[in-house]
DNA sequence: AGCACGCCGACT
DNA sequence: GTCGGCGTGCTC
């Protein structure tokens, strides 16, 4: 008998290609079985969609039509279960992409270069050599030998309980320092010695930077769960490596998965606890493809598949902020507040283990420091102390290169890109001038390029300049064996070849180092147990910055970089550690709340703002962003699409589908903040509603029509739709 | 998105 | 006379 099959195949948003494609199968194929299909001349990935059909079932109307047949079923596999479609599913709709490319883009691509025979056989082998504990009476509970469990500490008990006892979703809110991770692995412990069977994922922003977390799990569970029973999921695996640890987690062998953002996706047939650790990280937001939040996503798989769901942080996003309050927060005493339906629990934790104390701020008013200061005197005395007492000290610069623009003195040259409306930074290691956004690189001239004069200026400071100064600041100074002092710099220059990132930190926490400087990247997860002073330099881009969610940004950052301090018992008699941020604005209300390690106080705070100027939480946005080679043509095409939305939007409160125009909001076409890049100019629509739910169905009728009229814009090179943008 | 076909410029 | 540029069009 010949059945009809419904398969998703990876077919792009801007294509014709819409839904599912038909080919034709002997067998019945389940929903969810995986299939190679050919397309054109190419042979594809597939999953089935629905249930097939009988090819003759009376009243078909395309019984006649030719299809082609499917290639092979990639046999051996079990389908993909019924809530991983449906999380597909999810994605697809809520983030306005195809079905098919939300699926495919989920599996492992190297399926389609084994044969069914092939998975078989590897899984035979995984069968025999790691059969492992997994059926006997799990023997996590004892905690034998080196992973053996810590005694928790009565917060870190406290929160267990509420985890037990409760369904969540929980945003487990705990300084850094205060032992989550602990709080994860005692629950992982408790479900997988109730459930042997049962799977966890774990997320992590970046693998490569939280390689503690992974060590501390392989640690507590390697030896009781087996090797092929801990999975790690992350872009930069081989295909490979990826899709063992696919085929791991679908086939019920793995029942810890640890990975990024994109392990959300992952099969799991048996999941029952998904952990987001730093779940305010931005890099849970996924910048291309299908612009999906993985946190977002975690809360809806959870929810789903009926499993537990903890997202964890010391600066939790403003948006779980708002999930877990039970009223709105208020601006003053005598206001009552709002009371509001609390999505999650929260649990606090608010102390931090071995009573180290969170550093104290100080702030330099660089209001009285000389103009293009990098070092301000009393920053550069604390420095020298720290050293001077075998002590490291971690420099914040979010800005790498030597000097992020050159400056002609004679005729106002800057080093501006052609292609980008950015400047070129001059790096000194390899005297070049290079573009940060479209990658273009130059030799440095000698002399301006325009009037020849051979006075250049280096405006401003990037890594490689403060390291250079702070080197020439500190040579009298020697560490213990009477050398030179040593600074490292670690930024996306100096840990460009692999391996090379756990190289230098490595060398840092050996104790070779005195000085780290670094960007964003050395704030994250690492602890450095001799670290007693974190500086942050120039940090008022991100207070004045017209992104609206870029204090929050810079408060979990350096509430972060702050928590890599004190970690040593030793170091730490309480007003030892120390965060040093220079700005030109230190009553700013941001510092404020950093003094008191006050997040709750800050969250309210922006809340309360965010209320006022109605923007998310308090509002959901999408955003249309169109690239072309003119500014003009960007904007006249969404200029179309606002024509377009706005019909729309008549049309649906005419049917009922929306009760008023009101409800959505569509403001008109701007230049985009980084208005050109590689010679595209870019522009984008902003769209808001206080419903999700009407924008959902507001903006499917949007994409549809938009991929007609896209048609006529040959001059647009690319436009996508970006729910719930990180940045505006 | 791939991968074809297709029609105009610089090379053995 | 061929190699190859990327414009346009199709894929169950």
């Amino acid at each position: 008998m010949t059945y009809i099959l419904q398969v998703l195949i990876h077919t792009p948003a801007h294509s014709n290609l819409h839904g599912p494609l038909s080919y034709t199968s002997e067998l019945p194929l389940p929903m969810g079985s995986i299939v190679k299909v050919p397309l054109g001349k190419r042979e594809v990935l597939g999953v089935v969609h629905e249930k097939a059909q009988d090819l003759k079932t009376p009243g078909r109307k395309d019984s006649e039509i030719k299809y082609k047949d499917i290639i092979s079923h990639v046999a051996g596999l079990d389908p993909l279960q019924a809530d991983w479609l449906d999380l597909v599913q999810f994605t697809a709709s809520y983030y306005q992409r195809s079905l098919g490319e939300v699926a495919i883009a989920a599996l492992p691509t190297q399926l389609k270069a084994l044969t069914g025979e092939q998975i078989q056989k590897r899984l035979k082998k995984w069968q025999s050599t790691h059969a492992g504990p997994k059926n006997q009476a799990s023997p996590l509970v004892e905690g034998r030998g080196p992973a053996a469990s810590p005694t928790p500490s009565p917060e870190q008990e406290k929160a267990f309980q509420l985890i037990q006892n409760n369904d969540g979703p929980f945003l487990l809110f705990g300084s850094t320092g205060s032992g989550k991770t602990e709080v994860y692995l005692k629950c992982i412990e408790a479900l997988l010695s109730k459930e042997p069977q049962a799977q966890v994922l774990i997320m992590v922003p970046e693998i490569n930077l939280t390689p503690q977390l992974e060590n501390r799990i392989l640690q507590r569970f390697q030896s009781s769960v087996g090797e092929r029973a801990i999975a790690i999921m992350h872009s930069e695996l081989t295909p490979a490596q990826r899709l063992n640890a696919w085929l791991a987690a679908h086939q019920g062998q793995a029942r810890i998965v640890l990975g990024t953002r994109m392990s959300i996706f992952t099969s799991l047939p048996n999941l029952k606890l998904i952990i987001v650790d730093e779940e305010h990280d931005p890099s849970y937001k996924q910048q291309e493809g299908a612009r999906y939040s993985a946190r977002d996503l975690a809360v809806y798989r959870a929810a789903q598949s009926k499993a537990k769901v903890i997202l964890g942080s010391a600066t939790p996003s403003l948006e779980s902020w708002y999930h877990s309050l039970d009223q709105l927060p208020v601006a003053s005493m005598e206001q009552t507040p709002t009371p509001k339906r609390a999505r999650y629990l929260r649990i606090e934790m608010p102390s931090r283990i071995g009573h180290a104390s969170l550093p104290q701020l100080q702030r330099v008013d660089m209001n009285f420091q000389p103009k293009y200061t990098m070092f301000s005197p009393p920053l550069l005395k604390a420095i020298r102390q720290r050293i001077e007492n075998s002590q490291q000290v971690l420099i914040l610069l979010n800005r790498r290169g030597y000097s992020p623009v050159l400056y002609c003195s004679g005729c106002g040259w800057k080093s501006q890109c052609n292609q980008c409306s950015a400047f070129k930074v001059f790096h000194k290691a390899d005297r070049t001038l290079r573009c940060h956004h479209c990658g273009d690189t130059q030799k440095v001239p000698k002399k301006c390029p325009v009037c020849s004069n051979q006075d250049i200026t280096m405006l401003g400071m990037g890594t490689e300049r403060i390291e250079e100064t702070l080197l020439e600041a500190l040579s009298d100074l020697s560490n213990a064996k009477s050398e030179r002092i040593q600074i490292m710099r670690i930024d996306a220059d100096s840990t460009k070849t692999k391996g090379s990132l756990q190289a230098q930190l490595d060398r840092v926490h050996s104790g070779e180092v005195e000085v780290l400087i670094g960007t964003q990247m050395i704030a994250k997860g690492h602890d450095f147990r001799r670290v007693t002073l974190v500086a942050a330099l120039e940090v008022d881009g991100a207070l004045y910055s017209n992104d609206f969610r870029s204090t929050e940004r810079l408060f979990a950052l350096l509430m972060q970089a702050a928590g890599r301090s004190g970690r040593d018992v030793h170091f730490n008699s309480s007003q030892d550690c120390e965060l040093w941020v220079q700005t030109f604005n230190p009553k700013h209300p941001v510092f404020e709340f950093l003094k008191n390690h006050d997040y709750a106080g800050f969250a309210n705070h922006q809340l309360l703002e965010r209320q006022l100027a109605n923007m998310p939480p308090f509002c959901s946005q999408a955003l249309i962003k169109a690239e072309s080679r003119s500014q003009e043509n960007a904007q006249k095409f969404l200029l179309e699409i606002k024509a377009l939305a706005d019909s729309i939007l008549h049309a649906m409160v005419k049917s009922g589908q929306l009760p008023t125009l009101e409800h959505i909001l569509v403001f008109s076409p701007i230049p985009m903040n980084m208005r050109k890049i590689a010679n595209l100019e870019r522009a984008q629509l902003l769209i808001e509603s206080q419903s999700r739910k009407y924008l959902q169905s507001f903006l499917l009728e949007l994409k549809l029509s938009m991929q007609l009229k896209s048609r006529d814009f040959t001059s647009v090179h690319r436009w996508v739709i970006d729910i719930d943008p990180h940045t505006l």
